[in-house]
Order: C-alpha cells, then sequence, then structure tokens
RNA sequence: GGAAGGUUGGCAGAGUGGUCUAAUGCGCCGCACUUGAAAUGCGGUAUCCCGGAAACGGGAUCGGAGGUUCGAAUCCUCCACCUUCCGCCA
C-alpha cells in the first residue's frame, strides 16, 4: 500500500509507475475523490461527536444521535470503497528498474557450464519414472492434475535440498521456521496478493474459515511481525521459512503441463527480510548472492534476470529472477526469485519499527531458497546419465547418502 | 464441539454512566545536574482528521458493529479474537 498523502501530492509519479508495471490505474481519479469525500465526512463526524459529548439538551442530543447515524452510514459506505482501491494501487518500481513489458528484462548473468550430453537428455518425468523417485499419475489419480507423489530416494532427496539450505542460512544469520501452511486472508491481501479478479484468483481459500492455504512462507514470514512494533536495534530481522506452497494457477491453463515443473502443490525453503529502509540495495544484493551461491554449489549454469517494471506485480519495487540450465527444454527456466517490496507491505500490515523514538515502516525483502520441486528437476536433468539414472551433487552427497540415484531394476 | 473468563496507549495495568484532557509503573526520546556514567529531576512519548511552511493549535479514537441514554471505556445485544477448563484427537 501506498500512502495515500504521497498518492495525493505524487498522482502523475503513481500513474506512470503503475501503468510502466501494466496496471490499469483509471480509478485513481475516483480514488482521490473519495479520499477528499471521505475526509470532509470525518470532519463532520468529529465535530458532531465533540457537540454531543459537550450537549445536556435532550431534544438537541437526539437530533445530534440521528444526523450522526446517517453520517457515519455514508462515511462506511466511501470508506469501505476507498480501502478496497487503496489495495488496488501497487507499489512504485525502483528507481533503477527499467520501464516496460517482460520483453525488456535483462539478462545480467550468465553462470557455469551447460551440460554436455553424447545422447539426448530425458526430461525430469522420463528420469523420474526409471528411477522410481516420482509418480505423477498417481497423484492424479488420489488428488487431482498438479498433486504428485516424491518416493524413495526422491525424499531423501529433497530433504537434503533442506537441510542443505536452513545449514547454510543459519550460517549466514538467518532465524529458520518451519511455518502454517496456511494464513488468515488480512495476510494475503497485506503481502500484496489479493486477486486482480475472482477469475484469476492464484489462492486457495478454505471454505466456511478465515484461512487460505499459502502460496508461498512469505505470506507467513512477513505475517509474522503483523500489527507489531520492531525495535530499530533489531534490523535486519533475517528469517528462512519451511513451507508447503499451493497455487491454483488460474489463467495459466496448457502451460508447462508435463512434470512437475507448474503444480498447484509443492514445498519451498523461502527466505524474508525485514530491515531499514536504507539497507535495501544492501540486502536485495545479499539475498541474491544467497540464491546464486546455492546454485553455483550445486554446479548448475544459470542466469540471474533482471526484471523489468511490466513483469513485477503489485507488490515489488525490484525484482530478480535466477533460471537454471534445464537440458530437456534446451533453455534456462525460472527457479527463484528475489524482491524488495519496500514498505508496501508493512503498511498493509500495520508493522512499524521504532527508530530513535519515530515510527517508521521497515522495508520487506523476499527470495525464493529452493522451490524444491523446480530444484530437483534441475539436478535430475543436469546430472542424468544415459540410463536415467542421476548423480547427486557434491554438496548434497552426505544430506542423501549416496552419490548416485540408480535406476528401478 | 461445550463452559467460563478476557480484549484499555510500546509493555504491564487501574478504571462499573458525566470530574477520562485514561491513573500508576516500566520502557523509549529529549533536557538539566555530572569530568563521564549511574542515580535523580523536569518535559515528551500512538493513530487518524482539520488548520499551519513549520513550531504548534483544535478535534476524534478504550477489539468490531448495533442498542439504551441528554451523555458510554463503563450498561445491553451480536460478531471476531485470546486464555483456561472439559470433550475429541496426531
Amino acid at each position: 500500500m501506498l500512502d495515500i498523502k504521497f498518492i495525493r501530492e505524487n498522482v502523475e509519479v503513481v500513474k506512470k509507475s503503475a501503468i510502466g508495471k501494466g496496471f490499469d490505474i483509471n480509478f485513481l481519479d475516483e480514488l482521490l475523490r473519495l479520499d477528499k469525500d471521505r475526509r470532509t465526512l470525518l470532519g463532520e463526524i468529529e465535530t458532531l461527536n465533540a457537540e454531543r459529548k459537550k450537549n445536556t439538551d435532550k431534544e438537541k442530543g437526539k437530533e445530534i444521535k440521528e444526523l450522526l447515524g446517517k453520517k457515519e452510514t455514508e462515511f462506511r459506505l466511501i470508506s469501505e470503497k476507498f480501502d478496497d482501491l487503496m489495495l488496488r494501487v501497487p507499489n512504485l518500481s525502483a528507481d533503477d528498474v527499467k520501464i516496460g513489458s517482460p520483453e525488456k528484462n535483462e539478462v545480467i548473468k550468465t553462470v557455469g557450464e551447460i551440460p554436455k550430453f553424447n545422447f539426448k537428455p530425458k526430461d525430469h518425468v522420463e528420469i523420474g519414472q526409471l528411477t522410481d523417485i516420482l509418480d505423477i499419475e498417481r497423484g492424479t489419480k488420489v488428488a487431482q492434475s498438479g498433486f504428485y507423489y516424491i518416493k524413495n530416494d526422491g525424499v531423501f532427496l529433497e530433504q537434503a535440498l533442506i537441510n542443505f539450505a536452513i545449514h547454510k542460512l543459519v550460517k549466514k544469520g538467518f532465524t529458520v521456521l518451519i511455518t502454517p501452511n496456511v494464513a488468515k486472508e488480512k495476510n494475503v491481501v497485506g503481502c500484496g496478493y489479493q486477486a486482480r479478479s475472482e477469475k484469476e484468483r492464484q489462492i486457495y481459500h478454505i471454505e466456511g474459515e478465515d484461512l487460505d492455504l499459502i502460496g508461498t512462507a512469505e505470506i507467513t514470514l512477513v505475517g509474522l511481525h503483523t500489527d507489531e512494533i520492531i525495535d530499530g536495534e533489531k534490523l535486519p530481522i533475517k528469517y528462512a521459512g519451511i513451507s508447503s506452497c499451493y497455487r491454483t494457477e488460474a489463467g495459466s491453463y496448457g502451460k508447462d503441463v508435463r512434470g512437475i515443473l507448474r503444480v498447484h502443490e509443492f514445498r519451498k525453503v523461502e527466505m524474508v527480510v525485514f530491515c531499514k529502509p536504507e539497507d535495501d540495495l544492501k540486502i536485495h544484493n545479499e539475498l541474491l548472492a544467497i540464491e546464486e551461491e546455492l546454485w553455483q554449489e550445486l554446479e548448475i549454469s544459470y542466469q540471474v534476470i533482471k526484471m523489468a517494471s511490466g513483469d513485477l506485480g503489485s507488490a515489488a519495487a525490484r525484482k530478480y529472477d535466477i533460471e537454471a540450465w534445464m537440458p530437456s527444454q534446451n533453455k534456462y527456466r525460472e527457479v527463484t526469485s528475489t524482491s524488495s517490496t519496500t514498505d508496501f507491505q508493512t503498511r498493509r500490515l500495520n508493522i512499524r519499527t521504532k527508530i530513535d523514538g519515530q515510527n517508521i515502516f521497515p522495508y520487506t525483502l523476499n527470495g525464493t531458497v529452493f522451490a524444491l520441486g523446480r530444484a530437483m528437476i534441475a539436478i535430475m536433468e543436469n546430472y542424468q546419465k544415459e540410463d536415467g539414472s542421476f548423480e547427486i551433487p557434491k554438496v548434497l552427497k552426505d544430506f542423501v547418502g549416496k552419490k548416485v540415484i540408480e535406476i528401478k531394476k
């Protein structure tokens, strides 16, 4: 959420930034009109309240009460609309972000060697069948398309990725958590994940409860401090959370239907940092560096993409993706994403920090450590051998307990 | 699922119809005293609205909504959440 005062005084800046992100911002004039009406009414209500307090006359008291009732109803109506529109105003993109559609995304770095195979590389679905570590068909049978089983050594591989990641992150000063996989809608909306429309809703809702299945632990990690005041001395606070993630993937029918690249449920290790505004860039670079370090240690080739404004989404001010090499597709595919959301989320969730006696909204940043399904795909495909077996990256060997995952006899 | 108790400022916590401009304590910020610190003293300490360049001034806000009343933190109703006990259960 942006500060309404900022919006009032910088309408053109807000418009320009939103258009750069590809958002329809036609409602901005209505928002400003509602803001004006809302404040006028609030003034009237407060004056009436003050009168009511002082008044001792019976007749006049009743009069005031009646008028107050009308004004309050009107106020509530306007406020509701106002709040709704406020939530639809996207965050500003950072100054260093290129304005433009996703085609303007920039590859800022390519690291590592693309593996050369003297056979036609298989995809993870085939490798998963041959090694018997994935059962996608039965996931579909028991649950639905987009759900899958991980079996046998696959289980150890996923656990290995988690362990490898959290050991590293603890050393880097992160507090590790296993978070709830559900959260009240307030936290979902607070992080900027509200649906643009019901049709495109990405989040599963639990019927009859004020609970959504989380799409990422970002929601539960940022939500940790909802309605709290964080001591400025404690910043930066760094969290790494393990959770399941649920996505309806509405609007992406037909994309990546094969395998487990795009699914409704997966597990992920996610970083969230609360920091002082002036540390934004520094922390963002740190998060990206951690993500790169992990892929370097896995010895898998990757690219770092700096997203143009059109690919930022509502909350992000700046975003980098890492794309890892996927041999079966002969291209790099997204495996991590790290964003700065400035004070967009903390404003919505009323998370403040006290620095020298002053309350300000801290900045939040997030970044993927491992989207475990996608990391597994990358390992399976990049480390595959001709028969469909694959090696375990050196850094994971001790965690998995073996060097190769063999095909099932 | 059943029952009881609770929700007040950064925290603890008082407050059962007007004097609440919300006690008191702690924390934090500033100032004074001090070589420095501690201790002490004084002042401040949230959010929103209006006016103002600012300093500041005025007003509103005691979980949410509704009701009773001239008047509600305080009484009544509903809702949300929290705690404890019971039941069920990994």
